[in-house]
DNA sequence: ACCTGAACACCGTTCAAGT
DNA sequence: ACCTGAACACCGTTCAAGT
């Protein structure tokens, strides 16, 4: 017969999941320390000890977990923004939950080292502002995720089925983006 | 001397404008029923009288406050989409203690009624996918707002001059909003 | 009709204590 | 080093009661 498994050890990661989970699936104002650590099989208190400025620094982790976002450079720069805002718009996709941290929580941490790396990485392909390029992709993918996600909370008069409204919002979203870098082109 | 005046009646309205004036001023996780009802004078148990479902039916206010926004109809649809633009970010501006509610929930009620009053206006005016529009307009205007906001919390390497940060801004919004509508002339 | 007081279940966080 | 238990101040909400 098994031995009793000495339990997993707590982890920042595990810690992270475990909220991504619960955030997503029953909203961020469900999201409780108490509740978090049911889920872990802990005692809420024992969290504080991996995240010490607790649950602020636990909001401050989920909104880097969606939003420090990195690609490998493509041939070109328009190549490299297409990959970057795909990425970015799959990781807020993935995370409904915490979505309204990650559009409004000032880039701290991971997710500021990745807008200076992406504005280099344009810079160097060439692109004169990047600055203002990075500014624009990521207030286009933070915009485009938004009407998704609220359209997808929607009671729609035109009863869209969630395929065609799917395929509408890829649609959307491809041809915006290109819109977008012919714009950025100058 | 002066008698004692009654008290000025509580009302949805007087409610709201405290909550936001909390909200702007504290934050939103600072807003609290309790803490509410002092700023307005009054036990927190007061509030549920104008406002039945409690903390719920206070958040959807004050997504509504800042997303209902409507606009008289200009000579060209180009111009319509422009007042409308210009006025839904001077409004999240105004407000940024609820953006997170504002790009997050779903469109209800003033909001819900808003939007399809645009798209009949864009669709009077002769665009021919107006809903399609109406979507792309909020998703700029949303995603400006919220890098816009989400900078002005930034410890900035550069760092930037507020007037000047406000200034690029107002640009960065006026060109995007321009290419914008430039796209959906079809 | 409008507001209060007391009560309840729940929350974030601290701190001393256990192993 | 890592986790628990008890405690504290605060929270949202209900309900009976006051005027």
């Amino acid at each position: 017969m098994p031995a009793k498994r000495p339990p997993v050890p707590l982890s920042r990661e595990r810690i992270i999941d475990a909220a991504l989970h619960i955030a997503d699936g029953q909203g961020l104002r469900r999201l409780t320390m108490r509740r978090l650590g049911d889920a872990l099989q802990v005692e809420a208190m024992a969290i504080y000890h991996h995240l010490p400025r607790g649950k602020e620094a636990l909001m401050d982790a989920l909104a880097e977990h969606v939003t420090a976002i990195q690609v490998d450079p493509a041939p070109t720069w328009q190549e490299t923004a297409r990959q970057w805002c795909r990425a970015q718009r799959e990781a807020l996709r993935e995370h409904p939950g915490v979505l309204a941290l990650a559009l409004t929580k000032p880039p701290k941490g991971a997710t500021a080292i990745a807008i200076m790396e992406q504005t280099e990485q344009l810079t160097g392909a060439g692109l004169s502002d990047a600055a203002e390029a990075v500014r624009s992709l990521r207030a286009f993918v933070f915009g485009s995720v938004a009407v998704e996600v609220q359209q997808s909370g929607w009671a729609d008069p035109e009863r869209d089925t969630w395929t065609r409204r799917d395929a509408r919002a890829d649609a959307d979203f491809e041809r915006g983006m290109d819109a977008m870098l012919r714009g950025l082109g100058g």
